[in-house]
DNA sequence: TGCCAGGCCCTCTTTAGGGCCTT
């Protein structure tokens, strides 16, 4: 196995037929970028035939609709190239509870796996963007004026954003506490910080960061 | 338009309940 780089991160984002894989639903599109060293170096995108048709919600929702589905290729296929691109890189999604889950039940339909682990960049972003209104993909975008061409809810424009997403969050830590090495490890453990301990945390592993590199 | 679920978080909590976020 090659060496997980901690700089390196697979930014991903499903859209679906519904919430949850235990009941029945699907994944119908997945989108995702290779982040390394703060730029996209790959994209990955890919429509999933589920075998059944998509509510009306879900064609207004995303913008996919039951034709375009009709002519795409089944999620297996699709999947097993998908885990070829992830590799063996860590993961990242907005609200990743909900990507795993579906990431998770597609691969095991694809007999395929996956080695890395995911961070959660909504969980971070509720850490470091207190003041935001609501912490969606969509508000966070349009509150830090990250670059977007008005497109959500389709997997590759979303997994783009996210990944603009993280890169600013990494700034800010850079900015706001000096943690200027800020590694996929760090942004795990703000994730599962509580609110209160979180600048506590980051002073602390940025006093670390100093004197070892000093 | 938003229910279905699940994980996380906050608080009027921990022997619980409800909001957020994802499609």
């Amino acid at each position: 196995m090659k060496n997980r780089n901690a700089d390196t991160v697979v930014v991903l984002d499903y859209e679906t037929t519904g919430l949850s894989p235990d009941q029945g639903d699907r994944g119908i599109e997945i989108g995702a970028v290779l982040l390394e060293a703060g730029k996209v170096t790959d994209r990955f995108q890919r429509l999933m035939n589920p075998g059944f048709r998509v509510s009306a919600f879900i064609e207004d929702y995303t913008g996919i609709s039951n034709s375009m589905l009709h002519s795409a290729g089944n999620g297996e296929s699709a999947t097993r190239e998908f885990a070829e691109f992830i590799d063996n890189h860590n993961l990242v999604a907005h609200n990743a509870s909900f990507d795993r889950r579906f990431l998770d039940a597609e691969m095991q339909r694809a007999a395929c796996s996956y080695s890395g682990t995911f961070a959660c960049s909504m969980l971070a972003a509720r850490r470091l963007y207190t003041d935001a209104p609501n912490h969606q993909l969509g508000t966070l975008v349009h509150l830090r004026q990250l670059d977007n061409e008005g497109v959500f809810h389709r997997a590759l424009a979303d997994a783009e954003m996210t990944a603009l997403l993280w890169l600013d969050m990494l700034e800010i830590l850079g900015e706001r506490y000096q943690l200027n090495q800020t590694t996929f490890g760090t942004m795990q453990q703000l994730t599962r910080t509580a609110k209160g301990a979180v600048e506590k945390l980051l002073h602390r592993q940025a006093d670390v960061q100093r004197s070892t590199t000093a």
